[in-house]
DNA sequence: CCTACCGATCGGTAGG
DNA sequence: CCTACCGATCGGTAGG
């Protein structure tokens, strides 16, 4: 008879990879990726290094798919705020309210893109790609919101889907120094009415 | 009779502090301030990593005195574009493409403010100030512009300060992350464009 | 401003 | 031939 307390088979290895997952989203959300350390992210899930290093092969390796699973769920969330009908610039503003409640997500792509400006960097490729992505499905959305009505169809939709992603980065970075002083949602939906007013 | 490739006095020094300075900021640029060692910045100026800390009493003390020579440099240039007549907006302008024709200097910023986020962060505090006093900056001019009509007066001076500054950052990380597809001063332009369009 | 080092920690790998 | 690790240690480098 099994212990009832041990996942059988390929269940505790699944385990393990993701609690090794969330705790490399914490530590590099909070230090970067070259501010981290496996040592310290092994120790959270009470492993060693080489213990860590069984279930991904690299720190490289860890790290892109950290990145992966985060884009992922930012998608799916994008995806459920949205629905049919939904105006696609109140999606955005419910994603940012979900953001101001979660700021180790928020935290994580901040530091990680800005580091990853280096063409060094080991996810350099992978965020200059989910730029080019975003940009295309933004400037999608601002197609169809412009054909209904929700912003004026003078302005050139790329144009605002590369700033709807500056604005959304720029007062991310400057609400995670100063909390207290800026105010994630107010400030995006600004932007936002700004948009729709024109 | 003093040989007259070498300076005098403490002239010798002050040219070392400004090498050190110029090479540190390239590095910090390029990696990062967790990312940066001292070894290679002193490798850069021809001094062993003792020699460099004799100038610098510590990697700490480097990079807020880097900091705080490049953000000099800055609003020495701001003040320069605006001059008393120039429309505040042109400045801005100006300053974009002037950082479009010098990465490094926009790297540097980039990087370590988004480095800067986590607390325990050396310039965390320094990053903070610099940018409640920026938005302060911004908003006194945004109130100029709308009384000279420049801007709609029906804005708030402060949400507009704090989305220059944040359309500013997120359109830098853009561009810096992928230049062939970002173009900074015109979508600078564009953003502009629109807050005066109101 | 040097050589000579320190305590510690880095990412990654060995055999078992 | 698989998985899930272990204690020990590799060659180098970190800030000081």
């Amino acid at each position: 008879m099994a212990d009832t307390d041990a996942p059988r088979g390929y269940a505790r290895g699944r385990e393990r990879r993701e609690a090794i997952l969330k705790a490399a989203n914490e530590v590099f959300a909070a230090r970067g990726f070259r501010g981290a350390s496996l040592a310290t992210i092994a120790e959270r899930v009470g492993l060693s290094e080489p213990g860590l290093l069984h279930h991904f092969r690299s720190k490289d390796e860890l790290l892109l798919e950290v990145l992966k699973l985060r884009e992922q769920h930012d998608y799916d969330r994008v995806e459920d705020a949205m629905g049919d009908t939904a105006p696609y610039l109140d999606a955005l503003l419910d994603l940012a309210r979900d953001n101001e409640a979660n700021p180790g997500l928020t935290r994580l792509f901040a530091i990680l893109g800005a580091e990853a400006v280096d063409a060094d960097h080991p996810a350099h490729e992978w965020f200059r790609e989910r730029y080019r992505t975003l940009r295309g499905f933004v400037t999608e959305h601002m197609e169809e919101a412009q054909e209904r009505g929700e912003i004026a169809a003078g302005l050139d939709a790329r144009v605002i889907a590369t700033q709807v992603l500056a604005v959304w980065d720029g007062l991310q970075l400057q609400w995670l120094l100063d909390p207290d002083e800026v105010d994630l949602a107010t400030a995006f939906e600004d932007y936002l009415a700004g948009l729709s007013a024109r």
